[in-house]
DNA sequence: CACCTATGGAGAATGATTCTCAATATCTAA
DNA sequence: TTAGATATTGAGAATCATTCTCCATAGGTG
């Protein structure tokens, strides 16, 4: 099934013209179940036939975003990666591991929970939340991978 | 009362030449109680008479984050802040306030604990972690300012 | 269909970060 | 303390993700 007519009626709502571009990219990133860089979506497009220039994709992942049917990410990388929420709690954050790089969603509502929690004490208006955790996946340890500590031997207390 | 000497022991195990330049850039960020871009270090390091090449603070900086001493962050702005963990909990997370722009500490260990409770779940072991809740302020929403819905009118669910 | 306006795209511009390389500063051992 | 071996510095170039510019063209309206 397809979700674009959602990101159409958002267009409508805003009195954005509905272009062949912005069907093309919301189709791609909807149908993909991962977290998209702007070179993969550009890839995904052309593979599609779509001739979409690069300052359309990033103008209309910003449209997506906006819209709240996408989120943006930054997993350290040095650019961004979208997804898409269909299926997802909106609020959920990522294990990366550093070894291989793999993604793992975090979805607990207990983690929601606790955040707003503080955010409550502080008298704070929560809108957008960002967790990541970084660190060594089930699969690089099971392959012997280690974290190993390379900073200063004795260092200050850590929690 | 100074911690620049534990940066000096982290170069010396280490084996890296312990320069000037090194010494000025951690003084600078330990003394520091907020959260530094390079360019606010750098105005810093002037304001002492330092000459440091913008690349020097680069290399400091990654070096400073390797020891374990310092902390990168980044608050969205399309640059990295750091910030030397001297009195605060390693793990700790940040509000940011989209109207103002202010930075609040969350220092709570229950949000560690409920983390490593989930990474654990799926057998990852944490290194690194990153929590960043945007929203707004207690001093902004006294003054009146509101958080206010801009995406689609009936949105997927959210949690 | 025809008009008006907003978009699309190629390529230039931006801006943070990294790289290059010759002139120095640091380290070590005598 | 000095000399020699080695690593660092810093100015500016290079990189690279992202944004901007501008005009030919597509979308919306009636
Ligand atoms: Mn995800
Ligand atoms: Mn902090
Ligand atoms: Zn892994
Ligand atoms: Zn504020």
């Amino acid at each position: 099934m397809s979700y674009v007519h959602l990101f159409r009626r958002y267009l409508r709502e805003q009195g954005l013209p509905v272009t062949q571009q912005r069907e093309a990219v919301a189709e791609v990133v909807f149908e993909s179940g991962g977290h998209l860089s702007v070179d993969e979506i550009e890839g995904l497009l052309r593979e599609r036939g779509e001739k979409t220039g690069k300052a359309t994709v990033y103008r209309t992942m910003e449209m997506l975003v906006k819209s709240g049917l996408v989120a943006e990410r930054d997993f350290g990388e040095g650019f961004k990666r979208y997804e898409h929420l269909f299926g997802q709690m909106p609020v959920h954050g990522h294990l990366i591991c550093e070894e291989c790089g793999g993604v793992t969603e975090i979805q607990e509502v207990e983690l929601k929970r606790i955040q707003d929690r503080v955010a409550a004490l502080e008298g704070f208006a929560p809108a957008r939340y960002r967790l990541e955790i970084f660190g060594l996946c089930a699969v690089c340890r099971a392959a012997g991978h280690e974290l190993e500590w390379k900073g200063l031997s004795c260092p200050i207390e850590r929690v």
